[in-house]
DNA sequence: TTGTAGGCGTTATCAG
DNA sequence: CTGATAACGCCTACAA
């Protein structure tokens, strides 16, 4: 490995000289001479700076880490994809690390910001509560969280990006009312963003004087979705319409109800919340709720590199993101 | 942040106690009172040693880099999802990138190790030659491949991981063949692949005494598999089954049969290539090959790590990974 | 304008 | 059995 070191024997000056060179500032005071003669030496011997060394003294890795529960959800790739190319432009390297939504394995991940390891972190946390946080809070590394809502937690390193879930639930709701559906049934998992979606439905319903319908089951999975429905379509009065908690789960939907003779949109519309790739691919495809994970993913790492890159302590951030209904042929 | 020589004040020992306490070997000379001593200390303060300092003193970052294409790309989640876990059993961190592809990204990726941010690499890698890798290897620090087929280059440090997609294709088609088909089109995008993929094919065709079609189109997404499989059946003599170089197409190949009136697998058979996740969530369900990704990542970290941890050089290594012919319902 | 000295947190060697 | 001491590569006062 080319040190400084070898450099500077290399150029004919000292070593603190090189490091001048490559991190002189505005007023450097470095005659051209001896920067362009560094300078050459430099890249003739392929010098890279250790990044290790650089970090180890200046007390900044360059690096954050972004959990996420599970990479092969569908959901996430795309929230991934964003952290990295904005992290990329900031010349941040990225960590990325699948936490199955555990408490102890988020848990065992923030512990590399006591190791020195990373900046901040980025992504989602659910097992976590804010006690766990003030254990890291002391560290002063700061967190953006990726959440179904906006959450209200004072912590002054604590940011949040969210898309509002619930507005984004009635909104679709109300949709799928406007197209003259009355009978509308929600499917969805238990947990997570169970909660504000399942609110946002029954605000709509609310609204409209409908009588809302929750089937409920375990996970957010296609099987669930499509146990779920089941259990919907095998009842008296059938639903017009089935609005599933995410895609999996609506394609779990739409396989229940081609098994029970139905025709998509015909005899029965189904609706999902998402829009993972899967959506456009399947058959119908599916009408669905756009929430721009990578904009998200690019959205948390500007918060995080902005607290980073802040001197002065800033308050609590919160940033909305922007969703859309994707209107297809499953409606 | 806690540091050895604030637990050695606390304990009222030397900092260097302190760190043989930690890393002390079989014959550790120190008596049991102290390091009983010490490690009480350093719990109650909550030390956590340094990584940037370790790795800085041992040249061992105990990370590792993933470059992949595109974390998008359905394919690769879980091909990652294997490499982190590998990795996270062995106690090491995985910084991923997405190099789209591309020569230029790959090797600024490379630069990873010239920083002495990684200890090696595993991945794909398109755009790079064994010139390129030439560069990294006096850094000796190994890199791992995931190749579509046995690669024959000499180097050291160089290892390959592979599935067989000569064989798998030619398996693929034979089966096709076995059900009674005699009319089968292959399409698929360029480069990548494309060769080892069509060469099954042919090979499969050849033995059976049957023309080979092949339609090429430019890349390998969905669009380009409907728009290639749209060409070949307006063609006069339409082919009873289509394969495709891998999911996405197959799936626009469903897309595009559908359009023209046609059933699956009645009046066409399509199958694809990958068993990425959509692709039994597509109506019908799509025939497919398994390549297992995620022990593909497992067995490219292990790899990596056993050359790592191993005192001598090892000779190169080549792993061949399993596939196997997946049948569902669109055949 | 350049060089010297000290330190970031660790590990490793070697006297005491 | 323990504690100095040096070194990893870099940065930053401060001195020359």
């Amino acid at each position: 490995m080319v040190t400084q070191k070898d450099v500077a024997r290399a150029a004919g000056v000292s070593q603190p000289t090189v490091s001048l060179v490559l991190n002189g500032g505005p007023n450097m005071p470095l005659p051209e001479t001896t920067v362009e003669k560094v300078m050459t030496v430099m890249d003739r011997m392929g010098y890279r700076p250790n990044r290790l060394a650089q970090a180890l003294r200046t007390n900044r890795t360059n690096t954050i880490a972004c959990l996420i529960p599970d990479i092969t959800n569908p959901f996430y790739p795309s929230f991934v994809r964003g952290v990295q190319s904005a992290a990329e432009a900031q010349k941040y390297d990225v960590i990325t690390v699948n936490t199955d939504g555990a408490r102890s394995r988020e848990l065992h991940y923030l512990e590399l910001a006591r190791q020195g390891r990373v900046d901040g972190f980025v992504g989602s946390f659910h097992g976590i509560t804010s006690r766990d946080i003030d254990h890291i809070e002391q560290l002063e590394v700061p967190i953006v969280r990726l959440e179904p809502s906006q959450k209200k937690i004072n912590s002054f390193w604590l940011d949040d990006v969210y898309v509002d879930n619930f507005k984004a639930m009635q909104e679709l709701t109300q949709f799928l009312i406007n197209k003259g559906h009355q009978q509308l049934t929600i499917v969805s998992g238990r947990g997570g963003p169970e909660r504000v979606r399942l609110a946002g439905y029954e605000a709509a319903m609310a609204i409209n004087n409908l009588n809302p319908k929750v089937q409920l089951v375990d996970k957010f999975d296609e099987i669930s979705g499509y146990s779920a429905s089941k259990i919907i379509l095998n009842k008296p009065n059938r639903p017009t319409a089935i609005i599933a908690a995410n895609d999996l789960m609506a394609i779990g939907a739409m396989r229940a109800s081609k098994e029970e003779g139905l025709s998509i949109p015909k005899d029965i519309a189904v609706a999902g919340f998402d829009n993972i790739p899967v959506s456009q691919l399947v058959f119908p495809s599916l009408t669905t709720v756009e929430r721009y994970q990578n904009k998200l993913g690019v959205l948390a790492v500007n918060l995080l590199l902005g607290r980073l890159q802040s001197k002065k302590k800033l308050p609590r951030q919160l940033a909305e993101g922007d969703y859309k209904i994707i209107e297809r042929d499953s409606t």
